[in-house]
DNA sequence: CAGGCCGCTGTGGTCTGACCACTAGATTTC
DNA sequence: GAAATCTAGTGGTCAGACCACAGCGGCCTG
């Protein structure tokens, strides 16, 4: 009966115990944690319960196990880990810089698929949405990332964007002229000058500010 | 035997079990699962078995268990990186080749900006390793993906590596002249033949099959 | 009849102890 | 010294036992 950090499930409070641990210990990919039953033993909890928290980690990828041999920390970094859990990252400088550089990859990617794949009707469509609607910047990106029919791109892209959008960089104001034109460019397959409009409005959007 | 399913560990074909029969049967969000005692009779395994998957699925937001009700499918759509993961489970034939590609355009982004940033000192100590060393293609970008000094990308990197290395089809051999002949091309800061030998590279591995 | 108490039953949550399969290192054997 | 062998430690799995909780229905009481 003790004090229980959390959530009734136990290997949920494993879960938190190992990343304690880890941080403790500051214990690096690549090293070894100790076995389940010393686990078990130190935390006081069935073995069982230590596995369903370690084979959780391992499905998310942050540790790794080999039978006979034993288990150990996988791709560190920031851990997945500590975002499941509701510790954010978005402070320091450097994740802003990678959020929205990863962004405008990302958002390049998807321009050169469209460019190369989307129809010319999906396109037009498009057109049409910008001439007719209001719509802020995320929109129009979120639409081009649909378009490009590659599902796992674009759920990368509406994470990153997520993200970065917590942690807003003000979104300055673009014009529908800029977007129009961007579109005819896809439309006419100009993978170079769609991208060369796209970055000019980033400029543009850091600019003003 | 072209799939394997049995990926010797029990828990992870329980997930991928609940993957099928949770499209066979067209479960929604908010739909009830059969419960562990159930499941573990129909898959023929432990119960612990079954948790250890549930477990793992519920730290991924993809399943939400109360206790003296059942376990219930949750909606996902919102669940930051664990989305990616998400779509793993959801979808299957598509999801490959959304990955492979995936995988080509990050590693792309990598290289042009390893070609832009990246020193002719940390060039030239991946240009030795290469010569020394006897590795898997995936070290090799492991190593790109590294050098460019993007963490964020890094990590997406791995986690769609991971993903695409688990279905992985045969990994043609790639000599080291190619390796040596795209760094090359890296060090002169020529982004575009760089890009082209990693094409071509990509185009003889899935030829020898 | 209404309201509430009670106890089933089914479900997840946890622990224990027992095996098996495998790895690595120590030990023995040649 | 090298090869074969044994052994301790580790993950993998299972079966069975309880517990805690939710839901349902029946029974008692006012």
């Amino acid at each position: 009966m003790a004090g229980r950090t959390s959530s009734s499930k136990i290997y949920l409070d494993v879960v938190e115990s190992l990343r304690s641990m880890i941080e403790a210990d500051s214990l690096l990919p690549g090293d070894k944690i100790p076995s389940e039953r010393e686990l078990s033993d130190r935390f006081n909890v069935g073995r069982s319960s230590v596995r369903e928290a370690l084979r959780a980690l391992e499905l998310l990828g942050l540790i790794e196990t080999r039978r006979g041999e034993g288990t150990f920390i996988r791709d560190f970094q920031e851990h997945k880990l500590v975002e499941l859990l509701g510790t954010f990252f978005l402070q320091d400088k450097k994740v802003q810089e990678d959020l929205s550089e990863t962004k405008r990859l990302i958002e390049i990617d998807c321009l050169r698929i469209v460019a190369f794949f989307a129809t010319a009707e999906d396109i037009k469509r498009l057109m049409a949405w910008v001439k007719a609607d209001e719509f802020h910047d995320d929109d129009f990106f979120l639409r081009i990332a649909i378009l490009n029919r590659n599902r796992l791109l674009e759920r990368i892209w509406r994470i990153v964007n997520s993200y970065a959008r917590t942690s807003e960089m003000v979104q300055g104001n673009v014009k529908k002229e800029d977007y129009l034109s961007l579109l005819t460019y896809l439309l006419e397959r100009d993978e170079e000058k769609a991208i060369e409009t796209y970055l000019i409005r980033i400029r543009n959007m850091s600019k003003d500010e």
